[in-house]
DNA sequence: TAAACCGGTTTCATTATTTGAAACTTGGTT
DNA sequence: AACCAAGTTTCAAATAATGAAACCGGTTTA
């Protein structure tokens, strides 16, 4: 029993995929290997591996490797048939034309929040550039939200893997500070981010919950400190 | 030699996850089980170790699989790193506003089209082509465009894995029509597709070329026949 | 009520795959 | 020519994957 990565060679194999990603710009194979716990064949031959699967690109020019395109049609049939994603659309779009603001739609993912959607006031959508990308939840209207409505196990054990970063001045920066906010959200039944992760942007977060009551997602509104409260949802 | 599929232990499981991918909508363990090649406890510690890995998500109301969240993270970061998508960002707004139609970013993947980016046309209906969705290499804009300048050995490659169905009156049905049409394509440096994937739209494709030549991807603006021949490009 | 059935899960001896120290190759420097 | 760094291959030992069979809990059938 112990970490979270590991099942067999597949996670191992994921692992490696996961690190190319997060150097968030294509990568030698000797980088890989410095930040690597794999001796240098086996690292190689994951690396082979996944590229020949298509999980990883190999630029011949400059000789890198980068997260691969298969990974992008995979992610549009997780977003097609997520449970969440297909469904709110309309809503959400109806809800940013109707606010006029920006919307999102997140999911909790590994103690993260995690955008699947997005809608901006503005101009129109805008793919992966947005969706996919990950925040904190202890700090975010729909991190929050979320936690409030998750059940007691899960919220401690995703409390825990907190890093309680301070953003701002409003950013509530212990686990105690957190427990007591989401017993306010609890009863309220939706949340807000007051400054919290970012000076002078604010958001209304509400959950987005299952039949049996279990925490599917979060929908929020953002805006800037020009307006305030806006109870008006749903 | 032989098979595409089969490095190893992570080759199957991304088949497995790839059978989840193409079902098309959440899916039972014995669905899968039914139509997969593996028995059924190999078959059932994939799925296991997908899931854990977020790779899969799994319903427990419904018991039912789908393509899990990691996929999206992991999409966007693919995205985001491409060596194409966030360069031509910029250049596909700009044209999508210029020409005031819808324009499609591809790239080629496994002898398909990968669309990578899509900016739709001010206010119009939501043709239903996202980023992540694939279509036909033969009888696309992008497809054509593509294959013409790709180096001769792997045009063959390519051409031979194509099917030829016929979508419309207009569509190449043959591997030799085709072969003209990259003629004709090379010597202009860009194509259309007339009607031959569906009836009344049209396009003009051209490719993107690195500086060694290499094909990168493909750009097109798409039309219906109330206008035609559009040159007037980069 | 029992018996068969079905989807899902676990066991465990056998088999095939992964592993990594070391050696090697390639291309660029001194 | 000797050197160095990055990438690649070898091969015996260690490990993980495999799948026939058995098991479980719930539902349907006799």
């Amino acid at each position: 029993m112990g970490r979270v990565t590991g099942d067999g060679t597949v996670g191992k194999a994921l692992e490696v995929l996961d690190q190319v990603a997060a150097f968030g710009r294509p990568v030698r194979f000797s980088e890989l290997l410095a930040e690597s716990s794999f001796p240098k064949p086996t690292l190689y031959r994951f690396v082979q591996t996944l590229t020949n699967q298509q999980m990883l690109a190999y630029d011949p020019d400059r000789q890198t490797y980068s997260p691969g395109v298969r990974l992008v049609r995979l992610a549009h049939a997780a977003w097609e048939q997520s449970t969440l994603a297909p469904v709110a659309r309309p809503h959400i779009d109806a809800l940013s034309k109707a606010v006029g603001e920006t919307v999102h739609l997140a999911q909790l993912d590994n103690a993260q929040v995690l955008y699947i959607d997005k809608r901006n006031a503005g101009q129109p959508v805008e793919m992966y550039s947005q969706a996919g990308k990950v925040g904190p939840a202890y700090c975010t209207g729909v991190g929050k939200v979320m936690l409030a409505f998750l059940d007691e196990s899960s919220v401690e054990s995703v409390i825990e893997q907190q890093s309680f970063h301070v953003f701002t001045e409003h950013t509530l920066d212990s686990a105690d500070a957190l427990r007591a906010e989401l017993g306010d959200i609890r009863q309220n039944g939706y949340g807000f981010d007051r400054e919290e992760h970012e000076p002078g942007i604010i958001c209304v977060a509400m959950p987005i919950l299952s039949e049996a009551g279990r925490v599917l997602g979060a929908l929020s509104v953002t805006s800037t400190t020009g307006r305030t409260n806006l109870a008006g949802l749903e």
